[in-house]
RNA sequence: CGGAGCGUAGCGCAGCUUGGUAGCGCGCCUGCUUUGGGAGCAGGAUGUCGCAGGUUCGAAUCCUGUCGCUCCGACCA
């Protein structure tokens, strides 16, 4: 491609709405514009690059045996009664109504679409088992769109179902798609970490989400210094707390703390560490009031919380409810003479002496012991691990990381083939409703996330694989004759050996082809100018690391497959 | 959903407090010079100041409403 054929509206200075890095380069470098809120569009440079993503993803999901197929983006709402997620579904699921007044949606994900069609097509154990998987375009109405492409509301998505006669086959299909997965991400040359994910109400038996390593990430993964375990905050495990002090405290005792509210200001204000203090956290659970307890230095998770109680809906209490149900306004709440349920986090058994609030204003009850002066209905693992704590496999510290979700495997189950009744016959003529998986892929999201971990001060530095042009040929003298012939033959040469090149053909001064070229992240870089024409040579830099050589005119192919091997290789990604 | 902020040229912004000819930088167009890391000079084009009302002789500026966008929070007990 010439540039100056191939629309690339690169920009100096980012756009004031862009927060992260890979947003403010993917708009500087004429990759996307924003349409609204959380929707883009992409212009061929960012086009390029998804298209990059896609071809992997597709290589490596037929190759796993999965068939493309691509489902309406506009779904009936009639389907999603069927499987209840009509009610479930939150405001994320974007309803509206036909000219004939009929509701429908535009789908974020397609469990049901893909069932409805699967129940319609296959009777037999003999078409089982099925894969088959679409690239599409999805929407989520998100509370809050951010970061460009990495939460859009609008965004490119890879899903793929499996359905199986039975448990063994559906393990089998996670397994490819599992593998399938780390030969993408792998391909692609990012940094990542498949962690063990919450799967919560849906009753899965397993789910792995695909981590791409990174400090902006949304995720907390948590991950084992020794062995392999890694997981996500949601679910990472923690062991039950031993006992450190099983000493009986001296009588409860009420103090004064005016004003003292957060477990910071308590703990300076008592001279406690937070770790001795009990975090009394009021929720709202399936309507009814609940109290959770953790230490002070501890965060409550709220999905273990949930799992633990088999919650459907789990919300922080408003002020109002606090004061109602603790008779102290908020800052002040402990376990003391509560009449709700109170849970408690495995880790208040370590010792008997805690500090906590006394529910009465300005006033937080010290030497409390949970046993003897509160009642606690039940303890759990209900905390987020932390930094520090032991491997639930090997017992070894682990440490918390940062990631962005790119790929989520998940094994469904019976959920939806039992809803919609996407049922065959097994060879016994017995009908069984077949076993589920799901497996996506945030297409858009992962040239983000691929922007954010391969970037400097320049500008993008892509991975070959993801390049939108690998090799970008900076013909800087195109007002030459001699030059520019010798650029377009050295064009035409680059594309016989299988390179998506481009060349900067522009009348534009060196300084900008330079800026430009780094900006959009080509990995390999070729310069010509009159200079080095006199020479019988080019430049040759390497984005990344910024190294360069001279190649010689004359030999000039195989000098350069030798400098493209060096590169690539120095990616592991050749 | 709660809080805060912003809408002025394609992009980044000033002007608004104290009402009176709509500005700056980048980009864009023309010409000359320049030509290996975002050129210089000269000339030029581009705005319903988000929208709708209101106050006023007069509104980008003040008031009301509305729409859009952004950030923060929703882990606080």
């Amino acid at each position: 491609m010439r540039w100056s054929t191939c629309y690339i509206p690169t920009l100096k200075e980012a756009p004031a709405d862009a927060e992260v890095i890979s947003h403010q380069l993917l708009v500087r470098a004429g990759m996307i514009r924003k349409l609204t809120t959380g929707v883009y569009s992409y212009l061929p440079l960012g086009l390029r690059a998804v298209n990059k993503v896609a071809a992997i993803v597709r290589e490596e999901m037929e190759l796993a045996g999965a068939r493309e197929v691509l489902l309406p983006a506009v779904q009936p709402a009639d389907l999603w009664v069927e499987s209840g997620r009509w009610e479930q579904y939150g405001k994320e699921l974007l309803r509206f109504k036909d000219r004939h007044g009929r509701d429908c949606c535009l789908g974020p994900t397609h469990e049901e679409v893909i069932t409805d069609l699967v129940r319609g097509e296959v009777r037999s154990y003999r078409q089982l088992p099925v894969i088959f998987y679409q690239i599409q375009t999805k929407f989520r109405d998100e509370i809050r769109p951010r970061f460009g492409l990495m939460r859009g509301r609008e965004f490119i998505m890879k899903d793929a179902y499996s359905f199986d006669r039975d448990e063994d086959g559906a393990d089998n299909s996670y397994r490819a798609m599992y593998e399938a997965y780390q030969r993408i991400f792998k391909r692609l040359g990012m940094r990542f970490k498949a962690v063990e994910a919450d799967s919560g109400a849906i009753g899965g038996s397993f789910s792995h989400e695909f981590m791409v390593l990174a400090q902006t990430g949304e995720d907390t993964i948590i991950s084992c210094s020794a062995c392999d375990y890694a997981a996500n905050v949601e679910r990472a495990e923690v062991l039950a707390a031993e006992r450190v002090d099983a000493a009986p405290p001296p009588d409860m005792e009420e103090v004064f703390t005016p004003a003292q509210q957060t477990i910071e200001d308590v703990s300076a204000f008592l001279n406690l560490s937070p770790s001795r203090v009990v975090k009394t956290i009021l929720l709202e659970a399936d309507g009814k009031p609940l109290a959770a307890l953790v230490r002070g230095d501890h965060q409550l998770n709220e999905i273990k919380l949930k799992n633990l109680l088999k919650l459907d809906t789990l919300r922080l209490a408003n002020s109002e409810e606090i004061e109602d149900w603790t008779g102290a306004p908020t800052g002040f709440a402990g376990p003391v003479g509560l009449s709700i349920p109170v849970i408690a986090d495995n880790s208040l058994r370590e010792r008997e002496n805690w500090a906590a609030g006394a529910n009465k204003k300005d006033t937080h009850v010290i030497n409390m012991s949970l046993s003897r002066d509160a009642r606690v209905s039940r303890y759990g693992d209900i905390r987020n691990s932390a930094p520090g704590d032991l491997c639930p496999r090997c017992r070894k510290a682990v440490e918390s990381m940062r990631g962005i979700e790119v790929g989520h495997v998940f094994k469904l189950g019976l959920k939806y083939s039992q809803a919609l009744n996407a049922a065959f016959l097994d060879e016994n003529g017995v009908e069984r409703h077949m076993v589920m998986g799901c497996y996506g892929v945030g297409v858009s999201r992962v040239v983000a996330a691929c922007i954010e971990q391969n970037h400097d001060e320049n500008g993008i530095v892509f991975p070959p694989p993801v390049a939108p042009f690998e090799l970008v040929l900076l013909n800087l003298d195109v007002k030459d004759p001699q030059i520019r012939a010798k650029a377009d033959e050295l064009y035409a040469l680059l594309l016989s050996e299988g390179l998506d090149v481009l060349l900067d053909d522009r009348e534009e001064r060196p300084g900008v082809k330079f800026k430009d070229a780094d900006l959009i992240g080509a990995p390999m870089q070729l310069v010509l100018g009159a200079k080095g024409f006199a020479k019988g040579v080019l430049e040759a830099k390497a984005r990344r690391g910024g190294h360069k050589v001279e190649l010689p005119l004359e030999g000039f192919v195989e000098a350069f497959r030798e400098w493209k091997r060096s590169v690539y290789s120095a990616w592991g990604t050749a």
